[in-house]
DNA sequence: TGCCAGTTTGACCATATGGACAAACACGGG
DNA sequence: CCCGTGTTTGTCCATATGGTCAAACTGGCA
């Protein structure tokens, strides 16, 4: 065709910078469309590169896929990270919380693309499922039990609880456009986003307070 | 466009057949691998039928994919219909839960294709969603804050609620392999589910309790 | 029997797409 | 000035897949 765009940025780590700009871009897209439904050549337009210099980077478009995942686990696991036994149960709880909406609004291709893959039966991630956040959440498991023995949480099966955690905060990024159409709102809206986070708390420190 | 006509009512009970089975062979791939990860071919070949023959009943990939997704809203809206508000507050959110999670146990699939219309921006649903699904839940909305009015329901915004049993409960279909990896049960064991529905009830109607 | 509407099939085609490949390019060091 | 390494691009191809089409089949009925 034409010139394809040229900005000629020769700038330090140019290879480093392409790769990020081409996994941006696939994040966007497969979080709509799936693998099989996003192609090479719509990820390199989007990316501003060619498809051929998007092979050069990634050996095939199932390497790029298993790319994004690896980032956007971390991304997802981050705030079950920091949720401490040091703090009080329902601070902690609380902050989960919060931290997970800011996640639903800030990342929410990153919220979809994770429950595509759970959709699909995780092939990809299973690994990591039986693994490390398997490990992580037998982790948090106990640590929720022990605030329930010490009669600081009511009696709840902490995976229970963990997985309500998870629905109900990654239910504003994969359901946004449901959301959308119900309220006519957002998360990006400051208002909404702050009443989303005081409803979701309300609820479930109530539902498993002692008071 | 052949028109079905039932001259003969050997020949309408066939049909309908036939497009029963290729509706849950096409429900059964599409929950998992969406529109663009399915082949037709793989669709016809898990009905029993030849490809050829598959799209003399249907148009094309995507008039299938539409019936399906006509059926499954069916499915998925059922439960809220039945949402009364004669009930008992507590009592219809306990029985809302319960009939949303047998969903979830019964149409995992359903539930798995609704979620993945939604992540990808409900192309074939919006009309729905500002109509049908609006409407409905405008409605319980209005029954959820009389409740709250009459100081037998905590104060809640309906819509935010309402997020939350959707959530909670679709959670252990289209998570169901999350679910599975860390809990290495599913809701078809008959005791996980009670437990399930316990759980859930519990946490939710205390968030929600005046008591 | 022979016709006909409805049904089923296999052969075939157009296109999209993943990806291989070699030529071209950029550029720093010798 | 040239060489070598790393990068970028256009071309080309094999394959998968959605969809067409005409031929063949079936079963009821005049």
């Amino acid at each position: 065709m034409t010139k394809p765009k040229k900005s000629s940025a020769k700038a330090a780590a140019p290879v480093q910078n392409k790769r990020t700009v081409v996994l941006a871009a696939a994040l966007g897209l497969f979080s709509r469309f799936g693998l099989h439904g996003t192609s090479v050549d719509q990820i390199a337009a989007r990316a501003g590169v060619s498809k051929s210099n998007l092979l050069y980077y990634f050996a095939n478009k199932e390497e790029l896929y298993v790319c994004v995942l690896r980032e956007l686990l971390e991304v997802w696991l981050a705030p079950l990270r920091e949720f401490s036994a040091e703090q009080d149960p329902q601070q902690a709880i609380a902050d989960y919380i919060r931290r997970k909406l800011v996640v639903s609004r800030d990342s929410p291709d990153a919220s979809r693309l994770f429950c595509l893959e759970m959709i699909q039966g995780a092939p990809l991630l299973r690994g990591e499922l039986d693994g490390e956040l398997r490990r992580i959440v037998e982790h948090k498991s106990a640590v929720i039990q022990g605030w329930i023995d010490s009669g600081r949480l009511a009696r709840v099966d902490p995976a229970h609880l963990i997985f309500m955690l998870w629905a109900t905060t990654q239910h504003y990024a994969d359901f946004a456009v449901q959301v959308q159409a119900l309220t006519g709102k957002t998360l990006a809206d400051p208002v909404f986003f702050e009443q989303t986070v005081a409803n979701v708390q309300a609820v479930v420190l109530r539902g498993v307070g002692v008071a």
